[in-house]
DNA sequence: GTGGTCTAGACCACG
DNA sequence: GTGGTCTAGACCACC
């Protein structure tokens, strides 16, 4: 699985991180059980600092998305993940809603955000090759 | 309108700011043509700095939805507003991605995430009292 | 309130500064609102690095026992605190088994065990002076 | 007797071995004068290092649980066991303090943490059987 | 070799 | 001046 870091965009470098991995694991490029790299490797691959790779997996690992093997590496969780939790709903919420405040703003349909949603989840499901 | 800031909130103090007059005029509290307090008058009433008024108002104006007059002073934008602008909707895309794909991964289905903005649309909508 | 960091104790110097935190809250030396030094005067005033301070101030946050605002600095939730969640009486179980048990093992009976847990609460109610 | 040892807990794997023979002995699984198998023997079965084996071994042996013969392998210390020590009793004292604070820090009673004790004992007096 | 912890020093956004 | 982020380099416990 292939990561690219922006190191001009606005996003921290351990949220770009964050984020990609996730999506690995949601395309299926990561599956449950599967090793990822050290800490230390990673962050010589991407050339970006080691203590960068660890805030990523620990946002990771608080999340349920990976375990942390205290000298053996990193695993991505067995599935079915983490699944939605209580507290994770009341934060996407609190995320989503500015944006669909302003797409409401601008005189979007909620039928355009749908298909936007529709869209991005339709790429996950075959874009499962690398 | 009633503006309330958040200092303890990770969202910095004028992205708040914009939000709240963005949803003020989406709730249709704020019509094309009103006016909204100087810079120095709205930073008094809440508390906050000149600068960071000056900077919600800057990007209100950068994406179309109030006008600044030197003399006199902040205006709501007329209808229809912004108008959802290429490069916003690519913009919105890029933000909401992120967020959808963490809730796949999270195993929602794309009709939970539908039913978050239906409720951030039926909000705006009923909601035009203050 | 007085902090005291041993550097030669095996607990990270972060979660001793935590736990004296938390005990000063206990205590009442620290009240809801109160200001906390900000993380470069508490790491100079201590002598650690301003990232050690961090990352306690970062777990008290998680824990819901302070605030951190942006640019105002860090601040005592407001009474009563942050509760006992659910999650945190089934971590504070699993830490207090192996206590137990090894007591157990070793011919306590659980009321020593009850009365060292008292002991701790009456220091805390009657030790409100500094 | 069965021994589980979770890889990815953030107990050292020794500690845990260490905790869950201390339990054992609780339990009465393990008696005075019986026979634990040798580090390798113990090692292989639960597939970690000889060294683990021997940490935990170590440990139990300088805490009075068992006894190391160099040629007649390892034993549980005849009852009636180790017994509270004083250096014992401080280093609970050290070890449960923590907890308390926190628990009372987040308005619970003493109760409440008496009775997650009298589980564990209880648990240790009827579960007998493995 | 792994991750966990700590230090030192730097730049940035925010206000 | 505040916290947030990133880098560099170090030592330690664990296995």
């Amino acid at each position: 699985m292939l990561i690219k870091i922006d190191f001009k965009a606005d996003t921290p470098l351990y949220e770009q991180l964050r984020l990609q991995i996730i999506e690995g694991i949601a395309r299926g490029l990561l599956k449950g059980g599967d090793d990822l790299p050290s800490v230390r490797q990673l962050a010589g691959d991407l050339g970006i600092n080691l203590h960068t790779v660890n805030k990523a997996y620990g946002l990771l690992k608080a999340g349920g998305f990976i375990q942390v093997h205290r000298q053996k590496g990193v695993m991505v969780s067995p599935a079915p993940g983490p699944g939605s939790t209580k507290a994770y709903l009341t934060l996407l919420k609190k995320q989503l809603r500015p944006l669909a405040v302003e797409a409401y703003c601008r005189g979007m349909q909620k039928q355009e955000l749908h298909s936007i949603i529709d869209a991005v989840f339709k790429s996950l499901q075959k874009n499962t090759e690398e």
